[in-house]
RNA sequence: GCCUUGUUAGCUCAGCUGGUUAGAGCACCUGACUGUUAAUCAGGGGGUCCUAGGUUCAAGUCCUUGACAAGGCG
């Protein structure tokens, strides 16, 4: 996997470039959709590709090696075999399932015992399995096993956290070096930036995982519950030591907004469940700002779903008619609104692209912060 | 015509022998959602307890009258 810088913003630390994987290439910067347990639920693949013009989605291993499981992911040739996706892959290493799961786990040096939130089975996640079973989904990006700690943690144990995380990503690369992709291409391993909302942690963790000399480095643990501007300034302190020719990734941001002023401080990756989870519970986004489809204000609006949508769906139907299907709880609305949403963030990455090799990205980000926070 | 049962929120219904401010589910209105345990969750508005009398310190609850509904008997 090698990325290359196209263009990098003279006033801020925004850039444009590219990676390529075994299974295409990723114009950056970029938003993966979810799709947790190997599908971006509700989407087809061909709308996927050809609708919404999705470069790469995720998977997470917690859920994948629960359901179907390893055996039926080795036999079909991993997930992109399974699930029929053949664009690049990037999955999650469960680690925040460890945080999001914490009242059913337990840390320890060794990794994670958890019990299974299907059937309360038991299970262990070491660094190690976690890149052996991200080996086996076969994803073009596998992701460090790490522990996200909440927001509220208290400095002593964020960064006991951060210690166990680095090494458990020591773990994680011996693994890596001595396995190989059983499918026969290249599989990358991103380590990911610790330290919740202290920045000599956040800096210690930075120059911890740079000296692996990765293909790529995420920065975790943010919008975990922190202020926005907090997590801006820990973006901030975490690119200042990552490399600029390595591409950046923070992970689970977030509102179009946040990831506009995290393109600004020079990110390049991300993923969020917000345009499709919110999108199947009414929330609309655009470019006039923030849409809740099932208020009765659109109950007589037979005007377009969204006039300046790059998505099919946003002249194909009404929002009086998208409402009615949201309030008639019809799975067609959980379609169409993930469509929405999920064509709006990747034209949102796509414009700001647009606009940082135009030379002119910081101007126009700060006018879409104004628009993109307003209610309709 | 007679008998029985019923009438409580927009809908379907709980409310034991009378005792704080009459509840639930759904519907309606609004909000939340950030590396998905979420087509989820939370909050809010909404009542002449069928009518009219009576008993009682106190009635959705007991008694009487009428209206309406369902069932049964003629």
């Amino acid at each position: 996997m090698n990325f290359s810088l196209e263009k990098s913003d003279p006033h801020c630390a925004a850039r444009a470039g590219s990676f390529t994987t075994a299974h295409g290439s990723v114009l950056t910067p970029i938003f993966m959709p979810v799709g947790t347990q190997g599908t971006v639920k509700g989407i087809f693949h061909r709308d996927l590709t050809q609708d919404i013009h999705a470069q790469i989605i995720l998977g997470n291993t917690y859920h994948l090696y629960l359901r179907p499981g390893l055996d039926i992911l080795r036999r079909a040739g991993g997930l992109h075999g399974f699930s029929g996706w053949q664009g690049p892959l990037l999955t999650d290493s469960g680690g925040f399932q460890v945080f999001s799961l914490a009242a059913c786990r337990k840390l320890t040096a060794e990794g994670c015992r958890f019990a299974s939130h299907i059937d309360g089975s038991k299970h262990l996640f070491t660094p190690a399995n976690v890149i052996d079973t991200q080996r086996i989904i076969g994803a073009d990006i596998m992701m460090a096993f790490d522990e996200c700690p909440p927001s509220t943690a208290p400095y002593d144990y964020a960064s006991r956290s951060l210690d166990l995380t680095l090494s458990w990503l020591d773990r994680c690369m011996e693994q890596y070096a001595r396995t190989e992709c059983p499918y026969g291409y290249h599989q990358a391993l991103f380590p990911i930036v610790q330290g919740s909302v202290f920045e000599d942690l956040r800096r210690r963790s930075a120059r911890a995982v740079v000296e692996y000399d990765a293909c790529g480095y995420a920065i975790g643990g943010l919008a975990v519950g922190e202020p926005a501007d907090v997590m801006y300034s820990m973006i901030e302190v975490c690119n200042d030591i990552l490399p600029t020719s390595r591409p950046r990734y923070l992970m689970g941001v977030g509102t179009p907004i946040n990831i506009l002023e995290a393109i600004e401080r020079g990110v390049d990756m991300f993923d969020c469940v917000m345009p499709s989870r919110n999108g199947r519970n009414g929330m609309l986004f655009t470019w006039q700002g923030v849409i809740n489809i099932r208020n009765a204000k659109w109950a007589d609006d037979f005007s377009v779903l969204d006039p300046s949508g790059s998505s099919f769906v946003d002249t194909a139907y009404t929002k009086a008619y998208v409402r009615h299907l949201n309030i008639c709880g019809e799975m067609l609305a959980a379609e169409i609104c993930t469509m929405h949403n999920l064509a709006f963030y990747l034209n949102l990455v796509t414009t700001a692209r647009e606009h940082i090799i135009n030379g002119d990205f910081k101007v126009w980000k700060d006018e879409m912060v104004v628009q993109l926070a307003r209610r309709l």
